[in-house]
DNA sequence: ACTGACTTTCAAAAGTTTCTGAAACTTCCG
DNA sequence: CGGAAGTTTCAGAAACTTTTGAAAGTCAGT
């Protein structure tokens, strides 16, 4: 469920910061112009290692690496950046940034920024981490687990008194394990779903919830 | 994140229920052997589709197919069963079978189980399912969580007062919001870890705190 | 220390996912 | 309308993962 070796050069940049908010330099005096520069190529290191730490951890969790790294970067640039952008930063062919901005829309943790007088599009992270997790947990229920609830009561009634008779459970030992089985698998995957749904739910109650058991225990 | 067109034919059985706990037939009357044998094979039915249910699960979060569909079996079946009958009643081969055990047993939800007279390894599922979600949850997070955090870690320390003088953060307006950005997706990621721990300490302390919230909403 | 029953390993094959580059498509503006 | 600027799509290529089959390894009993 791990490993991967890259052959791209992931490190040897050869373009300078080409749209990572520059902050205006303001170099008050002529000493700490030096320090100034040495600042930006540290967060120039350290964006690209969130970067790489993004981008594992999504594999790890079943997502595409290059869809997670430019969810990465956006986070952040903070601000809005286009598809050129996220190319020449990432490395990546026009068509793969393109489609890693799309899946992320779809998530709905970016969304589309117009600049007036450019026809380009620019996009935008979430920068609330807790607004942000919030939306990544709701598409992932929405997509893994109810559906595997759905799955889950059909299978069910394929040993229901529907199909093998109302006495089968009663009279057929092996039928009602294995109903029991199913049961328990499925009171246990119901909870999850309500515990979601609270997480999930609007105006910090998730945040409440999770604070508050934090403060119990610490 | 989905999609499959498995060529392989995972309907078309071709041998009888070998090894699933045949449940001593007990045909009080003659009259129930029909619906006995039609239990049977509903019970097969629900078994194919639980499996099939279970891989798709597994593959969206990251867990191999085939991996989780011997986990499917062996939770289903309820007693412990050989390498053979998983080969067979998968039709997956020796190899894969003998992968998949022994993934599954490093993940602490197989043990292994002796027969006596038979030299065969046997393995049997985690029946407690709330036992089997927190071995499976205390993995992933020393797998995947942890490594992340120590990453994150790492990661702050690339643009922190030791690397970029103990002025930056202050003086460069872009190394502060860096620092901020990370600062909130580490104070998240640390918070999931603690929930988590919550959720695996032993003796149904995460149960309570699920059965206690789940309690507070319905 | 040999045998036979069983398990693990491993290199190659099969299968799947992701990325690329170029073509097709949209949209806006003169 | 024509075309420049920008975006999406898609077939093929590359990368990666999983499965297989067979060989190598292990081990209890003799």
């Amino acid at each position: 469920m791990k490993k991967r070796t890259r052959t791209k050069k992931q490190e040897t940049r050869k373009t300078p910061p080409p749209a990572t908010a520059a902050p205006t330099p303001t170099p008050s005096d002529a000493i700490n112009c030096a320090s100034w520069v040495s600042s930006q190529e540290a967060i120039r290191k350290g964006q690209d290692r969130f970067i790489a730490i993004w981008g594992e951890m999504g594999t790890s969790w079943g997502i595409p690496r290059t869809m997670a790294e430019v969810h990465a970067l956006l986070y952040l640039a903070g601000e809005p950046l286009c598809t050129d952008d996220i190319m020449d930063r990432l490395h990546i062919s026009r068509g793969s940034a393109s489609m890693s901005v799309r899946s992320l829309l779809d998530w709905g943790v970016l969304s589309r920024v117009h600049k007036r007088g450019d026809r380009k599009e620019y996009f935008q992270a979430e920068q609330d981490v807790w607004r942000m997790f919030r939306t990544i947990l709701r598409e992932r229920k929405r997509r893994e687990i109810d559906p595997v609830l759905m799955s889950l009561y059909e299978c069910r009634d394929l040993t229901g008194p529907d199909s093998v008779g109302p006495e089968a459970d009663r009279s057929n030992p092996a039928v009602h394990e294995h109903n029991e089985r199913l049961d328990r698998m499925l009171e246990f995957m119901e909870l999850v779903d309500t515990l979601a749904d609270q997480f999930i739910s609007p105006a910090g109650k998730g945040l409440r919830v999770a604070a508050g058991l934090l403060g119990k225990v610490m």
